[in-house]
RNA sequence: GGCGGCGUAGCCAAGUGGUCCAAGGCGACGGUUUGCAAAACCGUUAUUCGUGGGUUCGAAUCCCACCGCCGCCUCCA
């Protein structure tokens, strides 16, 4: 089986191989850290860090690196507005932007560079931009020359002249090409910046990532990621520098997510789908989102289209998503249940099925092996997410198949439940190769011994009115919870209750 | 104006030349089960993939035109 990943720069799938044997360095966009990160911001981590989990799976050794700007003009304004320094605005913002990642189970990256720390390594590659005539500086800015880079737009797809007829184009007179872009912006001394051999200044946005992917990655790494909106002009103006600074490939493969749209009504009335971003106003914070949905879910949720796709965030549509994983979750519980093993925990580990009796319900088992074989494919097939999902919930209905049929009590001896938790754990081990499903939801109530009491009362009390076939009363209380979200499920060996949120 | 993407059942969503009279999820309906529910299981729910042409032995998948939606060209994950 082979990696095949689709490239921005080919449109096409390209067999995934490193530049260097058995490792892979990836590079991802991060935020500006000016406001508190919404939905859009999680997209691009999520996914790169599923897709280094599943690289790591495949045996690569993998580093993953997303970057934080911490300063830029956005930056010095919020600080302003706010009262408070640039440096104590990106601390505080990076701060809840690094607790939503955890949350969202991105805990593979490896680094978080900041802007601000790699200042040198601006300067050097403006320095060898200048000696190949390829930036020039005007009055403290220093611009990068389109007309030098004999292949500029081949990211993008655009040529040259694209960009002069764009009719939003700045026209800036100190600048040779209308394309030329910033590597270096002087700024007055009161602001912040940074004394450069051009003057006072800031770096320009695109080239802190080229400067920051190169010193940590090389100057040739595997994959570059990011948002869909920055292909042009950041990722376009990235390949530029760098490619021109150095004479070799920056990245060799360049990986798009699609952006999430969000559902507004328009003044007539009308639903539609627009772009979440900050300058239209319908931006949902992370941190308020989770207030209401399980950090759990919404990496389901990001998960369970392809990454390519735009994602059309909603209520109604995260609602969907939660009800079907639920039923997952609610399937290995079930199967820890039943084989009194602990189904989660276990990491990935698809040698199992060796260790299950292959002798025994060898149809189950067969199947279980042709959904691994499944699941693997749809993610070599450009990290295709949803269709392993596909595979699971199908794999899941299996297992419950094969649960009823035995009947409660049919293979719960010894050996039986062996089998049961080996490919009960199938299921959160193929899961946990791009780290879902790797522990349980926990009821926002689970935890408290308190609530946990107080429902022991009532389900016993219940049992209690439907040992006398008192059904009035076992239902009034069952509906009564149900009021509160409280779920009350009478199964063969006793009842249990569930938070339905 | 230029560049790019998308349009698959009630909703979400895989599939990009034959194995597709199209996966999976949510929902709905019927059945098994249940004291009744819930959960679970079984079955039904697109002869069709925005529309119209074309290429091909064969198209949701390729080409052309049209319609609709979205993004980029200014900061954006």
């Amino acid at each position: 089986m082979a990696l095949r990943l689709y490239n921005t720069v080919s449109k096409e799938k390209e067999l995934f191989e490193p530049v260097n044997p058995g490792k892979v360095g990836i590079y991802v966009c991060g935020p500006t850290v000016y406001k508190p990160s919404h939905i859009g911001h999680a997209v691009g981590p999520v996914i790169f860090d599923a897709l280094k989990k599943y690289l790591s799976y495949k045996g690569y050794e993998v580093k993953l690196v997303i970057n934080i700007t911490d300063v830029d003009d956005k930056m010095i304004i919020e600080a302003g507005n706010r009262g408070i320094s640039v440096a104590e605005l990106a601390k505080e913002v990076s701060a809840s932007y690094f607790e939503a990642m955890s949350l969202l189970g991105v805990d593979s990256i490896d680094e978080y560079p900041r802007a601000t720390d790699h200042i040198q390594g601006m300067f050097d590659l403006i320095q060898k931009l200048m000696e190949k005539d390829a930036a020039y500086a005007v009055d403290g800015d220093v611009w990068f020359d389109v007309s030098k880079c004999a292949d500029y737009g081949k990211l993008s797809h655009r040529n040259l002249d694209d960009q002069i007829s764009g009719t939003r184009q700045l026209a800036s007179n100190s600048k040779r090409n209308p394309g030329d872009f910033a590597l270096w912006k002087n700024a007055e001394p009161e602001e912040i910046g940074w004394q450069s051999p051009w003057g006072y200044g800031r770096p320009g946005w695109h080239i802190e990532c080229s400067a920051m992917s190169m010193k940590i990655l090389g100057e040739t790494f595997d994959i570059h990621g990011g948002g869909m909106d920055l292909v042009f002009p950041h990722h376009e103006n990235e390949i530029a520098q760098s490619e021109t600074a150095t004479g070799c490939v920056a990245a060799k493969y360049w990986m798009h997510n699609g952006l999430t749209r969000v559902k507004t009504k328009s003044a007539s009335g009308e639903w539609k789908d627009e772009k979440m971003s900050k300058s239209l106003g319908n931006v949902r914070t992370l941190k308020d989102l989770f207030k209401e949905y399980d950090p759990q879910l919404i990496r389901f949720f990001l998960l369970s289209t392809h990454y390519r796709r735009p994602i059309d965030f909603s209520g109604e549509a995260l609602d969907a998503v939660r009800k079907g994983m639920m039923n997952l979750q609610r399937t290995i519980e079930r199967v820890g249940r039943i084989s009194k093993a602990d189904i989660y925990g276990h990491g990935c580990d698809l040698a199992l099925l060796e260790s299950t009796a292959v002798d025994r319900d060898a149809d189950i088992v067969r199947e279980a092996g042709q959904s691994q074989l499944k699941y693997l494919e749809a993610l070599d097939d450009d990290f295709n997410t949803a269709g392993a999902l596909a595979v699971l919930f199908q794999y899941c209905t299996s297992l419950n198949r094969y649960i009823d049929q035995n009947g409660l009590e049919g293979s719960c001896d010894e050996n039986g439940r062996v089998v049961l938790a080996n490919l009960g754990r199938m299921i959160t081990s193929l899961g946990s190769i791009i780290g879902l499903l790797t522990s349980p939801i926990e009821s926002s109530a689970g935890n408290d011994e308190l609530v946990n009491d107080l429902m022991q009362i009532f389900i016993e009390l219940r049992a209690d009115a439907r040992k006398d076939k008192n059904w009035a009363l076992a239902d009034a209380i069952r509906d009564k919870l149900k009021v509160a979200d409280i779920v009350i499920e009478d199964r063969p060996d006793g009842a249990v209750w569930s938070l339905n949120k």
